[in-house]
DNA sequence: CATCTGTTAATTGTTAACATCGTACAGCGT
DNA sequence: ACGCTGTACGATGTTAACAATTAACAGATG
């Protein structure tokens, strides 16, 4: 069921974006096209349009003809304020398409809640950081909200760089599956309110 | 004064977005590698980054291995929840940074409202549009809002393809000039109410 | 007649070579 | 010693050729 990239330029903006957000490079640092391209073992081009995507998401900071730097993290006052604008996406979007998500849809979100859940199993929290943003963004593509889902990657990116709320793993994957129940049942009200409980 | 692209990516992308802008392509239409390398004389490289670029900025879909598609404006009802998010994101950021910003900077937006003013007075909707944007975007910048500035082009670029207010361009230049007024003299709270009075 | 399959043309994906840009640094002049 | 300048190096920017994928279609097959 898993849902494997197909071009080499996927695949290395998974890799990097994975690396980045398990703090494997420095923030501050420059990364050069050679290195990472004879490290992956493929040519510069896809690097660069991972840099290009990368940098777009939020991660990177492009200079041009002197390559990408990793960004630092946003200070705490940003941090809360994105987690605000985060919230009220999913809510305008959950609100308006909860009642109406079509079957195979939802199953997608099945998958990715027992994602998370094996993730929470082995206790890494860069993987549970990953899986975290992928049930939330099924969510919203469950509800019809494709429209938002840029704006909504670009504060998730932004986010990510300071994931450290997983002290408690079980936790975390109970609030998720207490999103999952209402938005199964079509019940965008109750789906909102787990959402608020659990982002934050 | 005029900021010249340095990279042909750049030109590229600016034009692609000017054209997307101005609807020179029809919405769900795909666009070409080819035939656009060869209407700008360059090769497919340049324009392919474009394509990345210009999808995450929200104007493009990007279908792998098949090509880009010119997006859907919003519909009012997300437009207009689009609309708070952005007035919400530059509120926010000139708050914190109206009261410190940089001689410099405070420049720069000078030349962004000359500009706006200019495009203003040739009276092309789609110009206006542009320079509109680009006023916002350097008061952004010269209010130490570089963390915010991926999110909020999101939310514009879904904004812009529906961009019609423009019937009283007199009034479009005085909405601005009263945006720059009290930003230039460090006071957050007037330069807030003025966006807010100025997006809707 | 419907469907499946193999071919084909068109388009995107990838690569490696070449062009250009920016930085560091040695050498010169003051 | 200080500052300037030119040069060399390493990096990104661009290009064109080649590979892989897709979708359409003709023909075979049930």
């Amino acid at each position: 069921m898993s849902i494997q990239p197909k071009t080499v330029r996927e695949q290395v903006t998974n890799q990097l974006r994975d690396d980045l957000l398990s703090g494997r490079f420095e923030a501050g640092s420059m990364l050069r096209e050679i290195e990472l391209a004879s490290r992956f073992g493929v040519s510069r081009g896809p690097v660069r349009d991972a840099f290009i995507q990368l940098s777009h998401e939020g991660y990177l900071a492009y200079y041009a003809n002197r390559g990408v730097m990793v960004r630092q993290p946003p200070n705490p006052e940003d941090r809360k304020f994105i987690t605000s604008l985060r919230v009220e996406i999913e809510t305008h979007v959950v609100t308006r398409g909860a009642a109406s998500v079509d079957p195979g849809e939802l199953k997608l979100v099945e998958v990715s809640l027992d994602r998370l859940k094996a993730a929470c199993d082995t206790g890494k929290a860069t993987h549970i950081a990953l899986r975290d943003v992928e049930f939330h963004e099924a969510i919203l593509v469950a509800c019809g909200g494709e429209d938002m889902l840029g704006a909504w990657r670009q504060l998730c990116s932004r986010m990510l760089l300071t994931y450290t709320r997983h002290d408690n793993y079980a936790q975390t994957y109970r609030e998720h599956f207490e999103i999952f129940t209402p938005l199964a049942d079509g019940d965008p009200k109750a789906t909102v309110a787990a959402i608020k409980a659990n982002i934050r």
